[in-house]
DNA sequence: TCATATAGTTTGAGTCGCGAATTTAAGACG
DNA sequence: CGTCTTAAATTCGCGACTCAAACTATATGA
């Protein structure tokens, strides 16, 4: 099976150059479509020659399309270039109640969404999404499917390819990629729902060049995404991230991780609703949704509750301020509904581990449900985004490329 | 002074494949020397005539130098390579007590080595050290001095070239880069005593290719270097890895960083001389070192706080194995003379945040004086190792490439 | 109609790694 | 002593790249 190849190191090739750009023009278009070559040009600094080689393979190879021709006070009209948005990709994502499916375009753009329930038992619950997902697919016979994508509120083992720890889902370990993989005939690629939403950010956020970047994710429970020098941290296993498993208090109450007074256990939705059972004596209360909602029509203790939690998000991203240091930190929560108000509290408990310069910037994300969908989308992309031609040898090499080169 | 060059991006040109392939090539011959060229070809995977081409320009560039010649069974004899070790770096390991300077080739081997005391004035403090350091180099006069690295107690912020926060030094926020720049007239590198037992483990440690390591020093405060996805992860203004100033317990003793229960209050030498304190009833006591010669000598209450202290350590680690999931945690600290009998406690306390796959391996660190030294040492071999020939422009060049690499 | 400006292509030169052939330098064997 | 074998190291021609300059295509405006 295995190459006579004994090489240790990741070696450069004359064809690693070609790699190189393409990789740097395919995302220059994606990012400021519609383009022309000459503009591609002067944006990237590559000569003018060497865009329309690389442009005319990229057309060959379909990624990417003529577009319109622009107008300009004088001289020759350019001829945009833009995606090929008939390239598509299935993501979804699984969550403890449900599990969302949808098809997307190499931009990020929804052409169909549909949710189901998500099942207690593990293996109908794959066999029922594969199902599912394979019929989605079926109803776009004109797309070009590059793959599938999965956030998951898990850890995804490289080695293992499997589903190897997600308690706040009931599944246990199990095999998610194999069945799907055989349903559709198309590469799955599985990320923590975290790491998912960093994804989602660095590929179809505003900023440019994101390096330093951790996504705190607030729902049944708290999970973090690292981005740490223009790459996602996946640590041992994948397991990179669970700061929400980190106790606060070590005489906290009990953990579904089997731990005592993770951070979790205080900041997570759950417990801003037993904060509001606490206070209203109410024994079967409402769901998290209906929390909100109570904190909309001004419900004092609703309002609490949040608060409470509020502080307690606060209290751990103190801890990964402190640790990490990061440029920005995204808050992604069905809470962030009332950034207004909470967003302060959260702040206020950063400031106290920022010891000098800047604290980082405190963001909540617009719409979580769509960050975990398009950061399944960006992690087919970057299966495919990065150099599609040469093969995974070559890969390699462009690896000590960067090392090498952020030694500046 | 900017050159007119507006791109924003990172491409490759012709030359890039031959800086990568350079790199390849150089750090072969610092891990495996003395080596042939026919050997160099065999591990890199590279052509025996590219590694032929590229040895002659290191050979030119007086990085690399003919060796000994080899003796085999039959055929031409190799001639090996090793590197110029009389290309040398100036090295500083600063610390509250005393500073150590010291000279080392390129090979991490020291060739001579000095003490002072730490002056509290800073100005004083770096005038001393400047021409202290100047001597030394003088000293040296058949040397080819590459640069100075200092390992610090604190953080070296890039943006304004200065030392930002070292709460243990007592110099403040100061100019150290400079007047020794000035003094010496190489460049000058700073980076934090964490960061830099990071650098001396992957530079000079066994491993080949580590890619995630935790470094965790214990001295009179508690530093951690982190080491992610094959790179040094310094965050914003370089301030990451203070964990030790994450709070273990909110209601704990002050912190020389303003906070209270920070996790240095709990597991620093500071700390354990507290324990010792405290169950001792001795007002003024004995000093760390004074402490480990007592548990030296099996006196139970040293050992008693000692065990106090790794309880501490551990804790702190946990959080640490949570959150970033490392393969290794390298500690580094004068009580891990005893790692025989502390070294179980603090693996204990991590078992309990190992979720799932293996816990990450934990080691103690040999010398930690050393371990500064070497890792300041890796300082300035990290800026010259790199493409030495491309400008910066190229270097920024090889970064897609990673990037792009890295998605494989 | 011609100058000017801009987009995009063609072409020749230079760099680089590859791979085969060749040269160099040893030991083994008859 | 000469020849065969083996392995290191060099030489050379080729193809893949980027670059830079010349060239073509296409627009506006005097």
């Amino acid at each position: 099976m295995r190459r006579t190849n004994f090489t240790n190191t990741e070696v450069a090739s004359s064809e690693t150059a070609r790699a190189i750009n393409r990789g740097v023009i395919l995302n220059l278009i994606r990012r400021r479509q519609p383009i022309s070559r000459a503009e591609l040009a002067r944006v990237s600094g590559l000569q003018r020659s060497t865009v329309s080689l690389i442009t005319e393979q990229l057309i060959d190879e379909k990624w990417v399309l003529y577009g319109a021709v622009g107008r300009l006070p004088r001289g020759r009209r350019p001829t945009f270039l833009r995606l090929n948005d008939r390239r598509a990709i299935l993501v979804a994502d699984v969550r403890p109640i449900q599990i969302t499916i949808a098809v997307a375009d190499v931009n990020g753009h929804f052409l169909a969404q549909q949710s189901m329930p998500t099942r207690a038992d593990a293996r109908t619950a794959v066999k029922e999404l594969a199902t599912r997902i394979q019929k989605l697919i079926a109803g776009y016979p004109n797309l070009i499917f590059e793959g599938v994508g999965i956030s998951l509120p898990g850890r995804f083992d490289e080695s293992t390819q499997r589903l190897m720890f997600a308690p706040n889902l009931r599944w246990g370990e199990c095999d998610l990629k194999g069945p799907i993989e055989k349903a559709t005939g198309l590469r799955v690629e599985l990320e923590n729902a975290a790491n998912a939403c960093v994804l989602a950010e660095v590929w179809f956020g505003q900023a440019d060049k994101i390096r330093d970047l951790v996504v705190v994710t607030v729902s049944e429970g708290v999970g973090t995404g690292i981005f740490a020098n223009g790459q996602l941290a996946r640590g041992l296993n994948g397991m990179a991230g669970e700061f929400g498993h980190v106790p606060l208090n070590p005489d906290g109450p009990l953990c579904t991780c089997g731990g005592r007074g993770c951070w979790e256990v205080y900041a997570s939705n759950r417990a801003a609703l037993r904060y509001y059972h606490e206070s209203s004596a109410t024994k079967d209360g409402p769901s998290f949704r209906d929390l909100l909602d109570l904190a909309g029509t001004e419900n004092a203790l609703a309002w609490r509750a949040l608060e409470q939690m509020a502080h307690a998000v606060g209290k751990g991203i103190r801890m990964i301020v402190a640790g990490l240091a990061p440029e920005e930190i995204l808050v992604v929560g069905e809470f962030t509904r009332f950034w207004r108000r909470l967003g302060p509290i959260i702040q206020a408990e950063i400031a106290q581990a920022s010891f000098v310069g800047k604290p980082p910037r405190l963001r909540p994300s617009d719409d979580p449900s769509r960050a975990r969908l398009r950061g399944a989308v960006a992690l087919v992309l970057q299966k495919h985004f990065g150099p599609t031609a040469p093969g995974p040898q070559e890969r390699e090499a462009l690896e000590q490329h960067e090392r090498v080169t952020r030694l500046m």
